[in-house]
RNA sequence: CGGGGUGUAGCGCAGUCGGCUAGCGCGCUGCGUUUGGGACGCAGAGGUCGGCGGUUCAAGUCCGCCCACCCCGACCA
């Protein structure tokens, strides 16, 4: 195997499969289109579950599980659901052996059998709100896949909430859009746009999805987590019903919002340099790696003992000693530079003789991201370290991802923003035929509308008409 | 599902006109020397050549069928 990567520039798709396999993230599964999850890419995923975890649960959300198997006739009571599911469901025909007098859909998402549940559970305003969240995997029969970003079964998260009222149902629609977004900041440092989809866009059976939107280091745009305001569509197809103060009977108004293992490919296509990986701090499995360095014994137990003397300092941090005797440091700098761990430490017998430390950080790579850090309070020295490459990561993709939006002032402009500028905002009559032309004639895809201000009025960049609506399009994964 | 490509050791590949014991690099195991940016030497282990069938004295190599995976399109978190 080439000690290289194959660069961004000269193969971005082929330089995202081999940081994830040599990374060790994910590895082909023997069925096509699924992926094995490895130890250190589900770590971080563990990492993104409590980080979202805690922020659902501070919100007033608690976790349950439902079921795999969903009776196939359950995808059928929604209208639009079930359009936009069939093609691409998985479907068990038998089982112990014989045919079914059913079949059992595997759930490409839960709506279906939640909402059979809560309609058994609610049956007054005071069962209201229900706000629930399961972590599960789901399936969803892709034609074409790729690891993280799209594959047959998936991880994620999906939250279902049940409401009063319709001003509820949205806030809370809002409120998850916002929780995503903000994890997608501060924990992930990847720069996201929520905002809304358009009609063809929206999830299948609801009123309105909401997006975050991020730019990928390529320039096209990945949908990073979805929240949908389902209105009462879902409450009149499963009959989730609650008499009110009135003792009115009333359809409840709901939820649904997500978060998959997609996301982990966004942090991937955002920070990742032709190195490999880079982590954002808050998320890595491991936040610093240790590296000793020296020749003979007497060395190798002076060293040791300093390096363990940093371990103990740096106890609230995620930490590894790479003691590994039969590769060399230089090896092992270029293996954790792949993998994207944010610090190095390099302990060897001149730090043990200034009593101090040698740290790289992987945002800045070479001598410039380099410096000597004292033994004392090193656990605060390297916390700030990790502060300033999380701010340094999030204020770089944010630089990239302006940089790379254009105004679309007409449609000329607008074709060579997409083919390869990066994304196009401008001011959209919101046609969905002329959508769908755009689709076909550049790949570009409305991705939301923009969520600005003051938004006044101006001249879409399309069909030339008067309109208040302003959108983003882009070419997307 | 359409187009393209690839299946030979764990990974990446070579294998000429069908011919003798199927090779190379990386990785792996053992020993020794090394170690602050991808170390080196020596000795080893590891193969139903994707599958099935056919042609032939002889098939990794030729023919047919099948399967799998990857890439590019139509659909999608």
């Amino acid at each position: 195997m080439d000690k290289k990567l194959p660069t961004r520039q000269e193969n971005f798709s082929e330089w995202y499969n081999q940081v994830v396999l040599r990374a060790e993230l994910a590895d082909y599964a023997p069925v096509r289109g699924c992926m094995v999850v490895r130890p250190y890419g589900w770590t971080i995923w563990e990492n993104i579950q409590k980080a979202l975890d805690e922020r659902f649960k501070a919100t007033g959300h608690v976790n349950a599980a439902f079921p795999l198997l969903i009776p196939q006739s359950f995808m059928y009571k929604e209208a639009e659901h079930v359009q936009g599911f069939s093609p691409e469901l998985a479907v068990v025909t038998h089982g112990g052996g014989q045919e079914l007098e059913e079949p059992l859909v595997v759930r490409p998402t839960s709506e279906t059998i939640i909402g059979t549940m809560y309609a058994k559970w609610i049956q007054s305003y005071r069962d209201l709100p229900v706000l629930i969240n399961q972590w599960a995997n789901v399936v969803r029969w892709e034609m074409r896949t790729k690891l993280f970003l799209r594959t047959l079964e998936f991880y994620w998260q999906e939250g279902h909430t049940a409401h009063a009222t319709e001003q509820e149902a949205i806030e809370e629609t809002e409120r998850m859009l916002g929780i995503y977004a903000e994890f997608a900041r501060n924990m992930a440092a990847v720069p996201v746009i929520p905002g809304q989809k358009s009609e063809s866009e929206k999830f299948a059976g609801a009123v309105n999805t909401y997006s975050i939107e991020a730019m990928m280091g390529d320039t096209k745009a990945l949908q990073s987590g979805t929240s949908h305001f389902l209105g009462q569509n879902f409450a009149k197809a499963f009959d989730i019903k609650f008499l009110d103060e009135n003792n009115q009977l009333q359809y409840c108004w709901t939820t649904s919002w997500g978060l998959s293992t997609r996301f982990i490919g966004a942090i991937i296509m955002t920070h990742g340099d032709d190195q490999g990986l880079i982590l954002p701090p808050r998320l890595a499995p491991i936040q610093v790696v240790i590296v000793p360095i020296y020749r003979s014994d007497e060395e190798k137990s002076q060293v040791m003992e300093a390096v363990q003397k940093a371990a103990e300092q740096l106890a609230k941090f995620s930490i590894k000693i790479d003691t590994r005797e039969e590769v060399t440091p230089g090896f092992k700098f270029n293996d954790w530079e792949l993998k994207g761990v944010p610090v190095r430490m390099e302990i060897g017998p001149k730090d043990v003789q200034k009593n101090s430390v040698a740290v790289s950080r992987r945002d800045i790579p070479g001598k410039a991201g380099k410096s000597f850090l004292p033994m004392e309070n090193l656990d605060q020295s390297v916390g700030e370290l990790l502060d300033a490459i999380h701010n340094n990561m999030l204020a770089r993709a944010t630089q990239f991802r302006d940089s790379h939006i254009f105004e679309a002032k007409d449609y000329d402009s607008f074709k060579q923003i997409v083919a390869d500028q990066g994304w196009a905002v401008g001011w959209w009559s919101d046609d969905r035929e002329n959508e769908a032309r755009i689709k076909e004639e550049t790949k570009a895809t409305l991705r939301i509308y923009a969520n600005e201000p003051d938004i006044g009025e101006g001249v879409c960049f399309y069909s030339g008409k008067r309109t208040r609506k302003r959108a983003y399009f882009a070419r997307s994964y």
